[in-house]
DNA sequence: AAACTTCCCAACCGCCTGCTC
DNA sequence: GGAGCAGGCGGTTGGGAAGTT
């Protein structure tokens, strides 16, 4: 049994929208605001279903909205944001104003994985190919406690993205599916004994760019400035 | 110039979450 | 507490544009 679709599809109009469509909803939502998006289709007289409407407004024809290709430090710092939030595109987003989700999704999917291939990194966690290869060979939570005590250590990495290293040359990236516990690396800091899921609700509360250099410097130097 | 291939991105789909009753 | 609904999100797809043969 299969979830009830959002809204009874028969007799809406579906694929690319007109220019005719396009007015008719900035009119209705410059004049009327948004309340309900199931609505709007219909008081602003368009055969569309409330969520293609939702998305056509907030990823093409919002006026706050930054067009033309993202700059190279935008990217760079896309690749330092996914280092550290994974494919969470609406929170990667959210520090870039002007720019959707899907838009920064797209340019990770058809741009950045390609400029990370060619660098030899993988695409998911950042890390050089053959890195990614042996530790799908190891489990990171097996490694031993005293040994990462002493021995391990966070820096950026060439991408901007935080590394966590160890003796044995291993790297980790930060990225909220890989479960590392950090708690060595921290010291005596309030982040002790989190992990990365901790990390992912820490950095969710960011809300500037000072917040993630701070972030940065706390892993460059194990412990808070 | 035509046919074919590759690339890019707008739009869709379905799941998840949060809110209301 | 849980059912129903709306909005949000991430993955995927389809079609047009651009590039190549």
């Amino acid at each position: 049994m299969g979830r009830q679709p959002c809204c009874d599809k028969t007799g809406l109009k579906r694929g690319q929208w007109t220019i005719e469509e396009d007015q008719k909803l900035i009119n209705y939502i410059i004049n009327n605001g948004i309340q309900c998006w199931r609505l709007v289709p219909k008081l602003a007289g368009l055969m569309r279903c409330g969520k293609s409407c939702r998305l056509r407004w907030t990823n093409y024809l919002r006026p706050d909205l930054k067009r033309g290709e993202l700059s190279e430090t935008e990217e760079d710092r896309i690749i330092q944001l996914h280092s550290l939030l994974g494919n969470r595109w609406s929170k990667i987003a959210s520090h870039f104003p002007g720019r959707t989700d899907n838009e920064i999704k797209n340019h990770w999917n058809t741009r950045i994985k390609k400029r990370l291939k060619l660098l030899g990194l993988d695409t998911v966690t950042h890390l050089v190919v053959d890195n990614v290869i042996d530790m799908a060979s190891s489990n990171p939570l097996e490694v031993d406690e005293e040994e990462k005590k002493e021995d391990n250590e966070v820096s950026l990495n060439c991408n901007g993205g935080v590394e966590w290293k160890s003796r044995s040359s291993c790297s980790t990236s930060f990225s909220p599916d890989h479960a590392v516990n950090i708690s060595s690396v921290e010291g005596d800091s309030c982040y002790e004994g989190s992990n990365l899921s901790n990390w992912a609700d820490t950095i969710d509360s960011f809300t500037s760019w000072e917040d993630l250099y701070y972030l940065e410097d706390v892993l460059s130097f194990g412990k808070f400035p």
